[in-house]
DNA sequence: ACAATGGGTGATCAGGCGATAAACAGCGAA
DNA sequence: TTCGCTGTTTATCGCCTGATCACCCATTGT
C-alpha cells in the first residue's frame, strides 16, 4: 500500500563516501550534536540528525563513549600546531604585532559555539585531555608570550618564567578567551569588534605587565621605565 | 531474621527539623550533588546521599526540574549583596586597595567547585538566570570601577561607560574569574597565592587602563600622563 | 548473470530514569 | 487507648537509553 517505490532516488542522492570519510562525516556532525545537547544527549536523536538510524552508528563505533572519545581529539587537535612559534617568537615585528596576530588567528578558531562548548563540557568531566590541553596553552603560548614580554622589557631571559609571570600571562589569556564564552555561550551582548577587544587588551597587558615586572613590590605609581 | 530490631535509636540521631529547614538541607545537598554529577545525575542517587529513599524528594519537590531551580537560585544570590557598593566606591580608599579587597572576598565566595561547577553548568544551558546575573556583574561591579578607574586617572565622569570601557572591565575581571576554573575545575596548578594573583592582575590592569583610555588611539609608547 | 560482501534497517533486550500510588510508622491531641 | 496527621518507605508504572541481533538490499568482482 503505503509501501514506497523503489527509494533509489533517495539512495542516489547521497554520493559515495569511503568508509573513513563517512565515519569523520559522523564525528563532525556528532560534535555538533553533543556540543549543543550535551554529551547526555540520545544516540537516537543523532542518528536522526545524521539522516540514518541508530543502530548503524554502532557499525562505525564500538559505543557512545568511543565516539565520543573521537570528538575530543578533533576538538582538542583543531586549534593546535598552525605554525605559531614562528609567529610568535619573530623578534623582526614588534612584538604587539605578533600577539594581535595571534589572538586574533586563534580566536578565529575557537570563538565558535562548537567548539567552546565542547571544550566547556569536556573540562567539566575533568578529563586529562583537558588538562593536557591546559599545559599545552601554558607551555606553547604563555611561556613564549612572557619571554618575549621579558625581552622587550630588556630584562634579563630565564629559562623558566617564574609562577606569578605565567599566572599574570593565564590572567590576560583568560580574559580574552571569557570574551568568546560570553558571547557564544552565554549569548550575552559583547563588544562587536573582536580585534579592538583583542587590542585594548594587549595594550593594558603589555603596558601593565612592564611596570609589575619591573617592580614587583613597588606603589602604583613607580616610574615607567621597564617599556617605552 | 535481619528485621531490624525497633530503629528508634537510629530515628533519634537524626535532629527534628521543621518542614523548612528539612527543604532548605535538601537543596543544599543537592546542590553539591549536581555540582559534582552535573545535572543529568539521577533522583535515585541524589537520594542515597540524602540518606532517603527516593519517592521522598517528591514530597519536598514537585519535580526533579523545580528543585534544579532552587539550586539556582540558592547559588546565584549566594555571592551577592554583601556591601559592594559602598566597597567600590568609598573614595577616601585608594582605589587599588579598594579593588583588592572586593576581589579578595568575592572569590573567597565563589572560587569553590561547588559553585563553580553550578554555575558553568547552568551557563551552559543558556538560562535567562545566567544572563541576569551577567547582567549584574556587569552594572553592580564593572561599571562601578570603570567610573572609579575614570576618576582616579582624572578623567570626566560620564554616565555610562562607553562600550570598549566595559569591555576591558570584563576582560580583567573574566582573566581573574576563570583562576578560579583553572583550579577548581580543570585542577590545573595555579599560582596558590590567590591575593597576589588578584594584586598583580589588579597592578597590570590600572596601569595600562590609564595609559589606553588616556590615548585611544596611541602608539604602545605614549606617555603615561593618565596615572600618577 | 549471480553470488558475495558489507552498509543499512527493524525489532528487541535489559537497565535506568522520573514520577506515582498505596502502605506504613511515629507522634500529638482527644 | 485510639484517632488522625505527617514524614517515610515499598512497590510499581511507563518511558527512554545504550546496545545487540537477525535480516535486507545495493553495489561489486567475476
Amino acid at each position: 500500500m503505503s509501501r514506497k517505490p523503489p527509494p533509489k532516488r533517495a539512495r542516489a542522492k547521497q554520493k559515495r563516501l569511503s568508509p573513513d570519510d563517512r565515519r569523520r562525516e559522523f564525528v563532525a556532525k556528532a560534535t555538533e550534536f553533543f556540543s549543543e545537547e550535551g554529551f547526555g544527549g540520545g544516540t537516537r536523536d543523532l542518528a536522526r540528525r545524521l539522516g540514518v538510524t541508530q543502530p548503524l552508528l554502532y557499525r562505525y563505533f564500538p559505543s557512545k563513549d568511543d565516539l565520543i572519545k573521537e570528538v575530543y581529539r578533533t576538538v582538542y587537535l583543531e586549534p593546535l600546531d598552525t605554525g605559531w612559534e614562528k609567529l610568535l617568537t619573530d623578534r623582526s615585528r614588534p612584538i604587539r604585532d605578533r600577539l594581535q596576530e595571534f589572538y586574533n588567528a586563534y580566536t578565529d578558531v575557537i570563538f565558535t559555539r562548537k567548539w567552546l562548548r565542547i571544550y566547556l563540557y569536556s573540562g567539566l568531566k575533568g578529563l586529562d585531555i583537558n588538562r593536557w590541553y591546559v599545559g599545552v596553552v601554558q607551555d606553547k603560548i604563555l611561556a613564549r608570550i612572557i619571554r618575549e614580554c621579558r625581552h622587550e622589557a630588556g630584562l634579563p631571559a630565564q629559562s623558566k618564567p617564574s609562577a606569578s609571570e605565567i599566572e599574570m600571562a593565564w590572567v590576560f589569556h583568560s580574559g580574552i578567551f571569557y570574551y568568546g564564552v560570553r558571547k557564544y555561550i552565554y549569548e550575552s551582548p559583547v563588544l562587536e569588534d573582536k580585534a579592538r577587544m583583542i587590542g585594548d587588551a594587549l595594550d593594558v597587558f603589555l603596558a601593565g605587565f612592564g611596570r609589575v615586572i619591573a617592580a614587583p613590590a613597588a606603589p602604583k605609581c613607580a616610574p615607567v621605565k621597564a617599556i617605552g
